[in-house]
DNA sequence: CAAGTTTTTGACTGTATGGTCAATAACGTA
DNA sequence: TACGTTATTGACCATACAGTCAAAAACTTG
């Protein structure tokens, strides 16, 4: 008997996120979210609890994109895992350099975050450890394959994947163009070529 | 004639980079740069224009100490080019894996700022630059003596270098520890063992 | 020591912003 | 069609904040 809604939830929080990835957290005003997504501000407090919170949900819903993304682009059965892995940097880098202002969710979480037990922190983390997950997959496909040694250490160049991009993301944001993003993302693969064995290598 | 000033310009500079490598451009407030700072929020106005202005003048002097250090870490004629790379790779994994909230002021400016035009646009694409300049110089020197092929990319590889620092600082940030970091920098340093001369790659 | 110049100080202002309140609208059900 | 419940609306509030003003202080030089 209660009056229903008359939004989805789905729906704001995308919304919410477009101006997060644009403005960030600090400086998306309350305002930019009531235009964005239609509603007013008390609803809006009804439904999620503040901007905050509202972020946090934004943030979570863009790692399990992102996650589900990676996972797509590494899941085809069509190529190789290593393919899929070059495949998938190389297009990082052409998305990278588009021109436009957003920055992902997490790289901001990551940087506004107030300290270590800000939930800001922990969905982040959880959230590169998700794709490191991804990656890591991947990888253990690829040395059963034997295209990667077995004495690789799988989980760590999954966590160098991560790092990579992030950089690129950062530096394609500052403008780096898509030529040189690719070769960067060139580069990085290229640790997957001259692998050895590296059973104890110094990880002082 | 005038009356003189009570402080220096760059120790100002160098508290208000403290803060704002803390709290970033936004979240700074200008009661916290006053209380850095020491000096009244009139005194800060006259001296240096506004929060913004501050922020640019910590931004460009974080740059400038940021190439310092690694000219100075890539520089020594101890070791080989490619040992000192490695060096300080590792030494950059425990440096990011500390606990206490900074970040670089360059990745701030490239997150809060606004537009491509923004001048913490063009000042961090310029230390990016600056940045890649000396690790191309030191891949140069390894290059030349001979222990990297005649035909490698340095360019692109010291941009990569770039970019896997930035990435590894945000994952420290998000609590990555030293070891994992470690490991990363490691496979990150991999790139420079397997180099065939890669011609014709595809940059496409 | 007086004049001139600039810094410092601290009170002040206007605005933008996150968040709340209370009244009203809309819906399902009985 | 009336009731109970929840959503919506728009006005409202307190505050925090970037930036300003004007008076007083401090220094140098003539």
């Amino acid at each position: 008997m209660p009056r229903p809604r008359k939004f989805h939830e789905s729906d704001v929080v995308s919304s919410a996120g477009e101006v997060f990835a644009v403005h960030g957290l600090a400086a998306a005003t309350l305002d930019d979210l009531v235009r964005a997504t239609g509603l007013g501000k008390q609803s809006l407090y009804n439904a999620f609890g503040g901007k905050r919170e509202l972020f946090l949900r934004a943030l979570s819903e863009d790692r399990d994109e992102a996650t589900r993304a990676v996972t797509e682009a590494l899941g085809h059965d069509d190529a190789s895992p290593l393919e899929q892995i070059r495949g998938h940097m190389l297009r990082m880098a052409i998305d990278f350099s588009s021109t436009d202002r957003r920055v992902s969710l997490t790289t901001r979480a990551l940087v506004e975050s107030t300290g270590a037990e800000d939930p800001l922190s922990t969905v982040t983390k959880a959230g590169i450890e998700q794709l490191a997950g991804v990656y890591a997959q991947c990888l253990d496909h690829a040395r059963e394959n034997g295209d990667l040694p077995a004495g690789v250490n799988v989980q760590s160049l999954a966590v160098y994947f991560v790092a990579v991009t992030r950089g690129m993301e950062l530096l394609g944001r500052a403008g780096v163009g898509r030529g040189v993003l690719t070769a960067v993302a060139l580069d990085a693969l290229r640790v997957l070529d001259g692998q050895r064995t590296e059973a104890a290598d110094d990880v002082r």
